[in-house]
DNA sequence: GCAGTTGTTTAGGAGAGGTTAAATATTTAT
DNA sequence: ATAAATATTTAACCTCTCCTAAACAACTGC
């Protein structure tokens, strides 16, 4: 089995799913944003994922994907983060530097190939940056419980459950504050003056987060032990 | 770091390489064909790569890859092999299936990337058709003492060590035949009528082949045991 | 050694994906 | 409501890699 379609054509259609995501409707020049090319480009690979019916799109109006679009879509979104999940278990790679690659990769493989992947890795739920990967119908839940880690209150404790921005500073960033998907963290201390964060971890050691950083670090809430909640594994 | 070349230009540096090792030099037909180009774009090709000094060529006489351009050729396929045993032990294809993905992963990785599938993968010295990988610095030992099946005598025992044609209905055929890299097996009869051989394997099961399979056959004698020779493990 | 076959190169062009600059919609602000 | 600012589209052109067809070299046979 071949592509679905060229590789800047799978490109348009995963910068347009995220968009819509975002925004209801990509924008000609958010895609050109996403994918640093000139609106000019844009308009004419728009015309020609129009014609292929992956893309609905009015002129000055932006694009939305068709069904057959968000499958293509959602299928190179799979590819791009199982590769990830095998860049960094399997190669070591730290999660900062995976991205690049997996671009690449993203675009080889059919669905055989995946599923194969997907299994070789023992079918992970989330990528390296805790976003969640989708299975081979296309489907995912995503965790409803996850919010951006700056919504919290004192004394809550929470897991870190991904990052909004997969930045390689920010990353690095994160490494620097030793903050890794799944660690557990409590808050401690909120301030006002600059919007930063005081969080103690499993072992009792307090560190300092910018508002920066709490805005785009997503967190699961654990539910305080009073009752019969749902136990966190 | 990115990619030495373009995906095609990679491509035509692998096709020179392996035609500069049959015939001691890439004659503009050959390179046609194992690229499924036409001639005129494989001079048109010639002469980027010319420029790019990946190659010395000279109208007429055919090409030759220079020091960098055998550099990157030899790369390429360390990196196409090491995807190849990725497949074939990592992804459980069969052996007859990997050529066309490691055709497109090939041109993924630097050579840190390279190093670390290398290392993930026990550094292996074979693909999975007994191929050569070459090592970080692209070098590697050609078994010396394999040669085509078909130059062996009676009694002779030997290990199967690879394949010199991978087209699927030849490796279909072996998995037909239960022939695999590593098994050994003892000559017992040929018949110089057709060409073809009868073989015995180690639980005494014998199988005929016919010339032209015995003719794409790589195998290694086994050392009769008398006197001092060296141990086969 | 000259004609014919075969292999190679040039010339012209196509299509995919991009660019810049100019023209045209749309939105915003007054 | 209309001028100014912003967003989008069109037009013309570029690069890369491929193609076909025609011109041109190089071998081969006799």
């Amino acid at each position: 089995m071949k592509r679905s379609g060229s590789i800047s054509q799978e490109n348009y259609l995963k910068a347009i799913f995220k968009l819509q995501h975002e925004h209801g409707i990509a924008s000609n020049q958010a895609i050109s944003e996403k994918l640093t090319a000139t609106p000019a480009a844009v308009t004419g690979m728009l015309h020609k994922l129009t014609e292929l019916d992956w893309v609905e799109y009015t002129a000055y109006q932006g694009a939305k994907l068709t069904a057959k679009g968000r499958q293509i879509a959602i299928s190179t979104i799979r590819k791009h983060r199982l590769w990830e999940v095998f860049l960094v278990e399997k190669l070591q790679f730290k999660w900062d530097a995976v991205h690049q690659w997996a671009e690449e990769l993203e675009h080889i493989g059919d669905v055989d190939f995946t599923n194969r992947l997907d299994a070789f890795l023992g079918c992970p739920s989330t990528d390296p940056h805790g976003d969640p990967i989708p299975d081979s119908n296309g489907d995912w839940k995503g965790n409803e419980r996850v919010f951006s880690a700056d919504a919290l209150t004192r004394k809550q404790k929470f897991t870190v459950r991904g990052v909004s921005n997969s930045a390689s500073d920010f990353l690095r960033h994160l490494d620097a504050l030793k903050i890794q998907l799944g660690k557990h963290f409590e808050v401690m201390d909120y301030f006002p003056f600059d919007g930063s964060w005081e969080w103690k971890d499993d072992q009792g050691i307090s560190i300092r987060v910018s508002r920066e950083v709490a805005g785009q670090l997503l967190a699961e809430a654990i539910p305080t032990n009073r009752g019969n909640e749902n136990q966190e594994s």
